[in-house]
DNA sequence: GAGTAGTTTATAATGATTCTAAAAAAGTGT
DNA sequence: ACACTTTTTTAGAATCATTATAAACTACTC
């Protein structure tokens, strides 16, 4: 199965729930963005399977870790992830709550010209927000 | 006194906690990035007085909804806040777990060339993560 | 000054996230 | 398969930032 080697790679062996996981969040075309407790419905419906929060969180924060998911800035009580781990940016519907993917052809080439001396820029994330 | 004004147009009446809280936010030539926590030290410091920390909250939240403070889309556990209220962008140092400044030359035009239907565009941030 | 509406405060409630420790499952060697 | 060790799952508790509550206090109006 090819969600073993992501396990793996995570530092996680490939257990049940694990797959499970795996199985909601990778066996799509479609890239997605989530909250955890949006994860654990999917997970719930897509499974008929409960699978404990405490184990959602720490999968989650393991694919995190390796880069196989990343968590969008933004201000909300919840922490919203993103399957699709390419560099790309968002625009964030204040009303729906809701992320939409902005490739990065859609907003064009940022080049920041600001140094900080001893410091390399790990990202660079761009957050529209939409209003009605 | 002009902290008066800041907090009737925020739909506040100017009393004295809150216009000591406008005395640690706006009484200083530079801005400062602040979480509550940060800015409820300052405030014992500055002033020899402690006022509550819902005080505190409901006097942020207020100048923020009326602009004269603004939240910086951020994945932290405590929300972070700007007395630079201008358009502009951050650095956000994930060992130090500050903020800096790029001013909008320090990043130059950003064009969003993807547009969705019936919403506009109320703000584009850009977030630089720097790791060492 | 009396009356009213807005404010402060301590404290409780909420809710997302993290922690804990016991039970369950998986891996290892024989 | 069995005994033994290590990892994992889980329910529930703990944490902690934020928000809500409601009683005491203060500011504004007439
Ligand atoms: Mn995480
Ligand atoms: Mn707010
Ligand atoms: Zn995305
Ligand atoms: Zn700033």
């Amino acid at each position: 199965m090819k969600y073993i080697e992501k396990l793996r790679n995570s530092g996680l062996r490939p257990t049940k729930q694990r797959l499970q996981i795996c199985e909601v969040l990778f066996n799509t075309d479609k890239t997605f963005h989530f909250t955890i407790n949006e994860l654990e419905q999917k997970i719930k419906k897509q499974t008929n399977n409960k699978i404990s929060l405490a184990t959602v969180y720490n999968t989650v924060h393991a694919f995190e870790k390796k880069g196989y998911l990343k968590q969008i800035p933004i201000n909300s009580s919840e922490a919203y992830f993103d399957t699709n781990v390419s560099d790309h940016h968002h625009f964030y519907d204040l009303k729906e709550e809701k992320l939409i993917d902005l490739e990065n052809s859609d907003v064009g080439p940022i080049n920041i010209l600001k140094k900080i001396n001893g410091k390399k820029i790990k990202s660079v994330e761009v957050l529209v927000k939409l209003e009605d």
